[in-house]
DNA sequence: CGTAACGATGTG
DNA sequence: CACATCGTTACG
């Protein structure tokens, strides 16, 4: 393997800046393209090397921590491959490893802990964003994230943090140098105790970033700075490389690793106290002279509570005051809206009680309609019986019908092909005091509960089957709307002008509950809302964390006229 | 092609 | 198990 490395005629981190290539990137001492096998990334270079032109296997690079090329090697001695520690499945390896290296494996971890920070497929390890381990809490990455408030759907790395070698190009920072420019210019005047050093932090960084020329860290000296193709490439090796090591084991293949969010913790508690020298200072609670604790400002719990406390005593009677100096636009607004909700929710429940007792008249009428007996009389039925010729077409089967039919087939037609699919939630439904709204069927199998009007359900509900002697029953009517009090007394199976219409009857009052409902139901929302916005005003919280600027003293209702 | 969203996966 | 962050995908 050795005379193979030098044999090595070109480094494995040739410069091609210059060539921003169309061509597949070249990798390994081999210079070639090929990448569908096992390959593993020298640390320093950060060149691939396929594993069969470099005799290293995938068995053994799972107990390498820290690998490096020959070509570095020889360049910086100092640079030893570093194995894991021993572990007993491991030690079957070391003959393995001895062959390949002399280096000694088997190297401690203390030496190097802290000081050198992960590297993985996105992270070179070397760069300032690499090495950078807090949030800036300013670009979109971070305001997206939980810790920030954010909804969490973006899911990346602060911008500041992404790598400048490795990370995709449209992750790193962004127009956020705009307002970090501006942040620099507002710097310069402002006052000097609200900047502390992670301001300056992120300014030294805007400076990489606007200047491109910069290189970051050890890689610049060889390393390429890879082009957008070249990087995608890359990364697909480790993709490869990531979905073989989930196959044969998860843990195994994570190199360098760090405990970012203990050193996080530390150092955050540094910031805050190192302005006294030595490591213990004295508690900051109100009167207390202890000792504070390790990475506390106080010695106790109490303390900080105490202090806390005393804080909010101190700033509330202010803010307090303060809040009352100038009405609140959003109070009166909110009232205003609250009682507008009250008189739409007072003419929703009207609207719902008359509709119930429709509900209840319609009954009423139903169960009269049924009282009535079958007239015999021919007559009633030859009335329409006219114009037999005209032919329509069914809306759901497209077929040509009767008109004396059509209703009646037409109905069935569509129920038979509404009664197909399904049309459901997965909530049951849950009105007090409705009667007969929703068809509510439970569907074990896509676990839903139907929503279609019960009266209106073709699906879970059958069409009673009408025995010979029922009559019709509808209730006649005037120029549409005005009933005569007499009601149609053909047989019901026969009647084709007033077929099904108690379910259409039912299904027209349900219709207008089920409206109602969502009325009262979406009017709640808006009360709560409101209600929420108005306790929530000028709460605790609130004033403690915000404060209303009187800008001009002498007019405390900055609203116009006629806003008011 | 960039962006937003989101499932997947590694990590502590 | 929650969190961090990656790669993928749909979409404009």
């Amino acid at each position: 393997m050795d005379s193979e490395m030098s044999d090595m005629d070109q480094p494995p981190t040739v410069d091609n800046s210059g060539l921003e290539e169309e061509n597949a990137p070249l990798y390994c001492i081999c210079r070639k393209s090929d990448i569908n096998c096992f390959m593993i990334g020298c640390d320093n270079c950060n060149e691939w090397f396929h594993g069969h032109c470099i005799n290293v296997t995938e068995k053994m690079a799972k107990a390498i921590r820290e690998w490096y090329c020959q070509q570095c090697q020889d360049m910086d001695p100092s640079l030893e491959i570093k194995y894991r520690l021993k572990k007993t499945r491991e030690k079957e390896l070391e003959p393995e490893k001895g062959e390949k290296r002399s280096s000694t494996p088997d190297f401690t971890l203390d030496r190097r802990r802290g000081s050198k920070v992960k590297r993985s497929a996105r992270m070179c390890g070397e760069c300032e964003p690499c090495r950078r381990t807090e949030d800036c809490a300013q670009c979109d990455f971070c305001k997206d994230m939980k810790k920030f408030g954010g909804p969490n759907k973006i899911r990346q790395k602060c911008r500041l943090r992404q790598c400048v070698v490795r990370a995709r190009k449209m992750l790193r920072v962004r127009d956020e140098e705009l307002s970090l420019r501006e942040r620099r210019q507002n710097m310069m005047h402002r006052d000097r105790r609200y900047l502390d050093d992670y301001d300056e932090n992120e300014m030294e960084l805007y400076q990489h970033f606007t200047e491109p020329n910069v290189m970051w860290g050890s890689e610049d000296e060889d390393g390429p700075v890879y082009s957008p193709a070249r990087r995608k490439k890359a990364l697909k090796i480790k993709h490869v490389k990531r979905r073989e090591k989930k196959l044969d084991r998860k843990k195994e293949s994570r190199r360098h690793r760090q405990k970012q969010k203990h050193k996080d913790r530390v150092r955050h508690g540094d910031r805050a106290d190192t302005h006294h020298s030595g490591d213990s200072h004295q508690c900051l609670g109100p009167n207390c002279i202890e000792t504070a604790r390790p990475n506390s400002k106080y010695c106790s719990e109490d303390c900080g509570m105490k202090l806390a406390a005393n804080r909010i005593y101190e700033i509330l009677p202010q803010r307090i005051q303060q809040w009352q100096q100038s009405p609140c636009v959003a109070e009166e607004l909110g009232r205003k809206q609250l009682e507008r909700i009250r008189r739409e929710q007072q003419a929703a429940r009207m609207r719902l009680s008359e509709m119930e007792r429709r509900f209840h008249e319609l009954e009423g009428i139903i169960a009269n309609a049924k009282q009535q007996v079958v007239q015999q009389d021919e007559e009633v039925n030859e009335t329409e019986s006219e114009d037999t010729d005209l032919q329509i077409f069914c809306v759901s089967c497209s077929h040509p019908i009767n008109p004396k039919v059509a209703l009646r087939h037409m109905e069935r037609c569509y129920a038979k092909y509404e009664s197909q699919t399904s049309f459901g939630s997965v909530f049951p439904t849950r009105i007090e005091g409705a009667t007969r709204l929703f068809c509510d069927v439970y569907n074990p199998q896509s676990k839903t509960y139907c929503k279609r009007l019960q009266v209106l359900c073709p699906e879970h509900s059958r069409d009673p089957k009408v025995p010979v002697d029922e009559v019709c029953g509808c209730p006649l009517v005037r120029s549409v709307f005005e009933p005569t009090g007499e009601y149609c007394r053909v047989a019901k199976r026969k009647c084709n002008r007033h077929y099904c219409w108690e379910k259409l009857r039912r299904a027209e009052v349900d219709l207008e509950r089920v409206r109602v409902w969502y009325k009262l139901d979406e009017l709640f929302e808006q009360e709560r809302n409101v209600r929420t916005a108005m306790t929530n005003r000028a709460g605790l919280l609130a004033l403690m964390l915000h404060q209303t600027i009187q800008h001009d003293p002498l007019t405390t209702d900055l609203r116009t006229n006629k806003d008011r």
